[in-house]
DNA sequence: CTGAAAGCGCTAACAC
DNA sequence: GTGTTAGCGCTTTCAG
């Protein structure tokens, strides 16, 4: 690999010069440098510049598991962004798992200018961890406390999960079942009291019996649906069932997944016994014997917010005049396809 | 940020005993300098390092897209084999360009230790720019050239096909589409021969009019059914149709989710009026009106075996006793579900 | 077993 | 505008 100095000796001038010119600065001899580079196939060796500048032009991405189709979009969208700036991307899966999380941050921090991250666990060890990175960090999707102390992207949750609500409740449904996340996370916990505040609000009261709250993963999707379908919650005979619900809202896209799988195996037919609706859109969701309704949001969009905000920070890094905190919530939509309808008579 | 002085101050040697110790070689005050490192929480610094050896414990990773759930899957199986051996990975998109896939490789070979790529165009030009590169590379599913010079790890697509075609036969089909991707690849190739030589070999032949051939993506299957469709191919009336097909193979996921969103909305039922196998397994296929007949491929397990690959290649790099070229073929298998029938009498 | 010192390739004063 | 030079943090001779 050649260097700076085998530009320069072939230039014949020093490497303050061929430096210079890299940077952009006038400089006499700087059709002989570039002819000389290109000779030389010389490109700048990342690891010194790094040591030198303490700069590395490289992002860590940390999402919770690059094989699910939202993550993967959003990292799309951070990818897209921080390119055409130069800037090399690090993208990590965390499993969920602060241990594993905190591991891979270790293993980071030195090699990046700064962290986008979908925190495995909202509570005040990851804020703490964070912070001690000392370095731009955004938070996307999740939160980490009241006061994270970091630039945001999210979407807008409770939105979403009141139009689900209000949607539901214009159809006529009056016994609606939920299956939410981790309460210990924000979208969890907005989605779930949103829908819920939204139907108290109309004096529609969930039963206990009928909320399942678990991971976010398409394995507790399934069972939390095997479950209401065991308890007679949903596919109980037609008239028999006035104790059951005649609608279902889940929370994200996976666990929606394993519920519409646990429900296909159980024949429920959607909408006719139960309607259905979740948060998240996913590929095919037009393509199910039920079309889907959801509550999509723009994934590639976050990435591209969350790159933005980011970039703002890096630029101002170390400087007094931070930009101030913010907190960027895009809008969510109803898509509604034909998993939904009135409700049974029974 | 602590430095490698620091901790030798605090504990007293020299900086070469730090550099040691953490080396593995034995020294007299291993404890004391333990203790200054956690006490300092001081981590070596990547970019001297790399700078010093010339070794970054980083890979690249290259594929098409990301956001692609198959390559999402392959990406997350490089990385579980990776990251526990300390490496970090660097992904990017090349968006199938062959310029783009240029660009980033010229940005990330000075940052990395060797490539994983699934390379854009199978070309010569991308043989030559992989050998430039002048570091480990291993290939996935896609080869460059009849003798690419590298490890390659792909899935028996010659069998897939195969058994798809047999599939069908066995079911009595004789008129038969096939919607294939770029024969410029090895699976774009591998998949379409094998297919069209299988039905041969049993004496169908495929009518020009039933072969469609394009990019390896949902659009292009979404075009290819309309194609299919408006020329009678497929969905004519019963009785009627003795010039159409009663069964489609699809040489992937991304084209097969497009050829069912077009067949879907012309009404099309599947397996009555048309069976329908595809390559690639894909997230809910079980949960379709008609659940997919597929070829499932590993994706994760040819993650792993790619990183087996490359590891043991960057193990003897510079070395002279290379370890032979390896080109390992992961099975695929047919996942029978209900999406083909016997064809429709007529 | 240990410390001093050289140098990986680069940038940024500093002096001209 | 230009060249010289001092490190960035680390590993690795080389003496001891």
């Amino acid at each position: 690999m050649a260097t700076i100095h085998d530009v320069a000796k072939l230039a014949g001038v020093s490497i303050a010069s061929v430096s210079r010119m890299l940077a952009g600065e006038n400089v006499r001899s700087a059709e002989a440098i570039r002819q000389a580079i290109s000779d030389l196939g010389y490109r700048p060796n990342a690891s010194a510049r790094g040591l030198r500048l303490g700069k590395h032009h490289c992002i860590a991405v940390i999402v919770p598991d690059i094989a699910n189709p939202y993550f993967a979009a959003l990292v799309r969208g951070i990818e897209e962004r921080f390119m055409t700036q130069g800037f090399r991307i690090i993208v990590a899966s965390s499993d969920e798992q602060f241990s594993a999380e905190s591991e891979l941050l270790g293993n980071l921090v030195d090699a990046v200018d700064a962290i986008a991250i979908v925190p495995a666990e909202e509570g005040e060890r990851t804020r703490r961890l964070l912070a001690a990175l000392n370095k731009p960090v955004v938070l996307i999707d999740r939160s980490v406390g009241d006061e994270p102390g970091f630039d945001l992207v999210n979407v807008d949750n409770t939105s979403g999960a009141k139009a689900a609500a209000d949607y539901l409740l214009s159809l006529g449904h009056r016994r609606i079942g939920i299956i939410s996340g981790r309460q210990d996370t924000v979208p969890g916990r907005a989605r779930h009291q949103a829908f819920l505040a939204t139907l108290a609000a109309a004096g529609v009261d969930v039963p206990v019996e009928a909320i399942k709250i678990g991971e976010f993963s398409r394995d507790f999707g399934r069972r939390a649906a095997q479950e209401l379908i065991q308890q007679g919650q949903i596919g109980a005979a037609p008239g028999a069932g006035a104790a059951g619900i005649t609608a279902l809202f889940v929370a994200n896209n996976t666990m929606a997944q394993g519920a519409l799988l646990a429900l296909h195996a159980a024949g429920v037919s959607i909408p006719r016994e139960l309607s259905f609706i979740c948060f998240d859109d996913f590929d095919l969701a037009e393509l199910l014997p039920a079309p889907v309704t959801v509550i999509s949001r723009p994934a590639i969009a976050e990435g591209h917010a969350a790159a933005d905000l980011l970039l703002r920070r890096i630029e101002h890094f170390g400087s007094t005049n931070q930009p101030p905190l913010e907190h960027k919530v895009l809008p969510v939509s109803l898509t509604i396809r034909q998993s939904c309808a009135a409700p049974p008579f029974n």
